[in-house]
DNA sequence: GACAAATAATTGCCGAGGCAGTAGTCTTAT
DNA sequence: ATAAGACTACTGCCTCGGCAATTATTTGTC
């Protein structure tokens, strides 16, 4: 997946900034799942990808782009690069014949068990000592800040019309 | 600095998850500040870089790097570009002629506040209906995941070696 | 039914970052 | 003094993602 820049929004006085450490955290969350997967040849984002087909959360390319925030033009490439690896299968549907249908081809569902295995791994490696309550409370700030963040001066998001 | 993937790492079961709530939160911080940014022709990435150098924590190449765990043929190109913009000197030490000391030129210093103000107004509009205490909550969260990906199976960072 | 608008997937183009290699310089050990 | 190693900055190469067209198809309107 290529580590990402780590941007920091800073409060001017005061220690690390949220903003900072929070691309901190997401860079050793993502560097540990990338490590994690290298072994299966697959990097973060083609294992997130695939368990959302798994899980039943997206049919198509356009569902995974709406549900992950993602531009549609990426998303067709890297489900390229899984259907290459044959872990994907994709298949045109017959009533509307603009989408394509995204399934986990057989070899995919084989791998799927390790590769979740993998990424709680991660992420009970990183939530290590903390309680289900404060686990609870992170989630909660998270979700406020991305509540926040919608209503702004910034009409923001669109990749390819999630609207906005 | 142009948007960036949000892959998830996810627990097994129960709703959105850490990861991926973490990866949504920090890339509104990002849109939000880059919005801000984009009428000074600057992105997140640059001012974080300018911001460093004149609070003084880093005064070279490789002490940005250090810092904000990036890689040094990137920064090169960073620094580059501000120097382009003249909101960058640099300058060769006469001392250890390896190395380069970044000063921030007048007309970056001129920026600065503004640069700052956006910053602030991102971060405290995330933050908006956070009290202190949860604030501070949050920042010993994201500290304590941080610290926790540090230690385990992978020996990860090196980015020209910040070592490991 | 015909035309405009919306939607799905794909592609070309470009910018940006990571990795690895290089040149120049300093440090340390022998 | 010299050789080996470390370190700084920089450069090429490659990959990947975002944006903006493009094509194919469906939906909605008059």
């Amino acid at each position: 997946m290529k580590a990402e820049p780590l941007a920091a929004a800073q409060v001017p006085e005061g220690g690390l900034s949220v903003g900072y450490l929070m691309s901190r955290a997401r860079a050793s969350l993502l560097a540990g799942l990338d490590a994690e997967l290298a072994p299966f040849g697959l990097n973060a984002m083609q294992y997130a990808v695939l368990k959302h087909l798994a899980d039943g959360n997206a049919r198509t390319a356009a569902d995974l782009c709406r549900q992950m925030y993602y531009d549609t033009g990426s998303m067709t490439r890297i489900l390229d690069r899984l259907e290459e690896k044959g872990l994907l299968r994709r298949e045109r549907c017959r009533d509307d014949r603009r989408v394509v249908f995204l399934h986990v081809a057989a070899a995919g569902r084989a791998q799927l068990p390790r590769l979740r295995a993998a990424g709680t791994r991660v992420l009970e490696n990183h939530l290590a000592g903390f309680n289900a309550a404060e686990v609870e409370h992170l989630r909660t700030y998270l979700a406020r800040m991305i509540e926040n963040g919608k209503l702004p001066g910034g009409a923001h998001h669109d990749t390819r019309t999630g609207k906005s």
